[in-house]
DNA sequence: GTCCATGCAAAGAGTTTGCACGCCT
DNA sequence: AGGCGTGCAAACTCTTTGCATGGAC
């Protein structure tokens, strides 16, 4: 456990002020801002590195909502479902819904689903 | 309407034998080694030009699994979802599911959901 | 002394953009 | 002549990787 490691680990566990848990998605760069506050000479490859990690040691879930850019939320515990608003792009969870299993089409057999809902957040509104 | 367009168009109406309407989910890259063969000349710039403007005309999907690549889908005037093969990555349409909407939370007012189903395709079974 | 995480920089993939040329009218 | 789609190349964003340094045991 380096000192680069603790303080990513931090920057999930210490969300902001205006964040609650329902809604830390930081992109790899929002990580490496927060991280570099901390510690100066943290590098954006050992924030991408340790990043990794986490999501394949299952602390992390890697988050796309169809943008480029991979998010991280470290909601791993619960079940959820994305909504993202397409005004300014903020993120939050909900809880997962049961969501209806379509006729596996041509012997394709489903593992798993997600669910990804677009609207306008309150603030937006 | 130039030759250019005209391929790309064609790559999307005539699709190879072994591909049925339900799972044309080209990337920019696959467009372009197609429009190839028929347009030697037909430059990378000209196939993301177009696919733009196919897609701002509401004639093409832009379609992202999770990955980083966006995929170009035809299939536009059915509302579908997808199946995704954790194996061999490859793309089948569902016809949507009707999907319950959640609470809206914090005043959220949801416009549209899309649901990503992953598993394994027939042949990777 | 060995190991492994780190930092830096470069490479890589996917996509967009600036700019000049050429076609079509 | 004018406008626009084109081709080329360079720029850009996000992410990964190679390599040498340096700390911890």
């Amino acid at each position: 456990m380096t000192a680069q490691r603790r303080v990513i680990f931090g920057v999930f566990d210490a969300p902001a002020a205006d964040e609650s848990d329902t809604h830390i998605h930081l992109t790899a760069d929002e990580v490496l801002d927060r991280a570099t506050t901390a510690l100066p000479e943290i590098s954006r490859a050992t924030v991408y590195n340790t990043l990794n990690e986490l999501v394949d040691a299952g602390e992390l879930l890697a988050v796309n909502v169809g943008d480029r850019v991979t998010r991280y939320d470290p909601n791993v515990h619960s079940r959820h479902d994305h909504l993202v608003c397409s005004s300014c792009g903020a993120i939050f969870d909900v809880p997962a819904i049961p969501v209806q299993i379509p006729e596996t089409a041509a012997g394709f057999t489903i593992a798993s689903a997600e669910v990804i809902y677009r609207g306008r957040c309150a603030d937006c509104a």
